[in-house]
DNA sequence: TCTAATTTTTAGATAAGTCTAAAAATATTT
DNA sequence: AAATATTTTTAGACTTATCTAAAAATTAGA
């Protein structure tokens, strides 16, 4: 159907979409695909050429809806790969980014029921980011910042802002994951690290650690 | 690593040479890749500079051992996911190769150990072909055809010659699969069909499918 | 063994996807 | 509102993988 480079910019407009709020940059693709601007421009030709975007010259670019369901699903398949890596291979969180990435382009519509199903329907992959369904829908949960937290309240760590090798790597070492009850015993004014307990034991977080936390609202 | 294309060729002339015994042709080659001879050509030329095949004009083509590790390997991987499709998602044998063609060409190390692992260290896929191991070994089981089997004999069917969807899918409609015990209640001189009995249910099949059934010897 | 048929290779095109360098358009600053 | 800086597009080149048509080599047959 599609090759897997149009695959690969159509999910990047997506999830710069999402997170801008707005039309698409060039040079924001450009960075998210790894490309050089001159080689975005001429994808976005060719994927307005098929109709997946809608694109001015020099006016950036939006997905068109059948551009967006095709995304929307390689995102679904790229989360629920990753679930599957972890729930039933036992890779770590920080370990299926890249296998994902590979994963999310096999071709089959069976496969993929199935293996929702195999993995009972998960509405959110390892790293907290919610599953979209076949038309594209997904709720989105409340969350704040860790940060945001006062003493002696507690919540549920639902996801990550930063999904960097490192960070996961830190929180792997200090054995924090999705689903985590976390209170905070006490944050210190000075530098705004704080106390935290999970699962009976204390520790301390510095705040670009807290910042990037984000737990049940 | 290798681009899809690449391992593709590689895989076929794998097959091709534990098929024939020898060195193969190109346009063997072609006609298993589905190409053109002329595509063939230029694609054992650059293999043959990669040191993956051994290659001379006119005279052939054979896979040196960096070559021979790397298509056992695809074929390995391939028949790894077959099982997987097979035994957890609930696909049936006629379903999986076409699936199959795209997950073998993933590359994770750890991928394939852990679904290995996962699926218990199977040692044939879902069409009783063996899998290699990462050295590309594998024990050949001895198969005779069922069609040589004398009446009230019987035994466990390891494995088809023909496996065409159209015969697979038979097969599935007659409930006949891998493990399955088959007694030979007589055999019809006339045309060579045979009565048989699977699972205490008999019914008569034609000289074709029983050359066709390979059984443990 | 020479000729004819077949197979294989080369030559030349095409398409996708990428790049660098230069030109064109847009945005920002005095 | 010009001048300058930045962004985006175009032009031209390169690589991989494919094709058709023609040339070259091998094989088979008379
Ligand atoms: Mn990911
Ligand atoms: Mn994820
Ligand atoms: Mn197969
Ligand atoms: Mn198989």
């Amino acid at each position: 159907m599609f090759s897997q480079a149009e695959e690969n910019y159509l999910k990047a407009i997506y999830a710069l979409e999402i997170d801008t709020g707005k039309g698409v940059s060039t040079n924001l693709i450009a960075k998210k695909v790894l490309s050089k601007a001159s080689s975005v421009t001429d994808m976005l030709q060719r994927l307005a050429e098929k109709e997946l975007v809608i694109y001015k010259k020099y006016q950036g670019v939006k997905l068109s809806d059948k551009g967006r369901k095709i995304a929307s699903n390689i995102v679904r398949k790229h989360r629920l790969w990753e679930t599957f890596l972890v729930d039933k291979l036992h890779f770590s969180w920080d370990e299926v980014h890249d296998v994902a990435e590979q994963l999310e382009h096999i071709k089959s519509e069976k496969l993929i029921q199935q293996l929702d199903s195999f993995l009972e329907f998960p509405t959110h992959d390892p790293h907290g980011d919610p599953i979209p369904d076949k038309d594209g829908n997904f709720t989105k949960r409340k969350k704040i910042k860790l940060s945001q937290l006062n003493e002696n309240e507690q919540s549920i760590l639902l996801g990550v802002e930063d999904s960097s090798d490192n960070f996961l790597k830190y929180l792997n070492k200090k054995n924090i994951s999705i689903g985590n009850t976390i209170r905070v015993l006490s944050k210190e004014p000075f530098d705004n690290s704080m106390e935290i307990e999970i699962d009976n034991t204390q520790f301390s977080i510095t705040e670009e650690v807290a910042t990037n936390l984000l737990v049940k609202a």
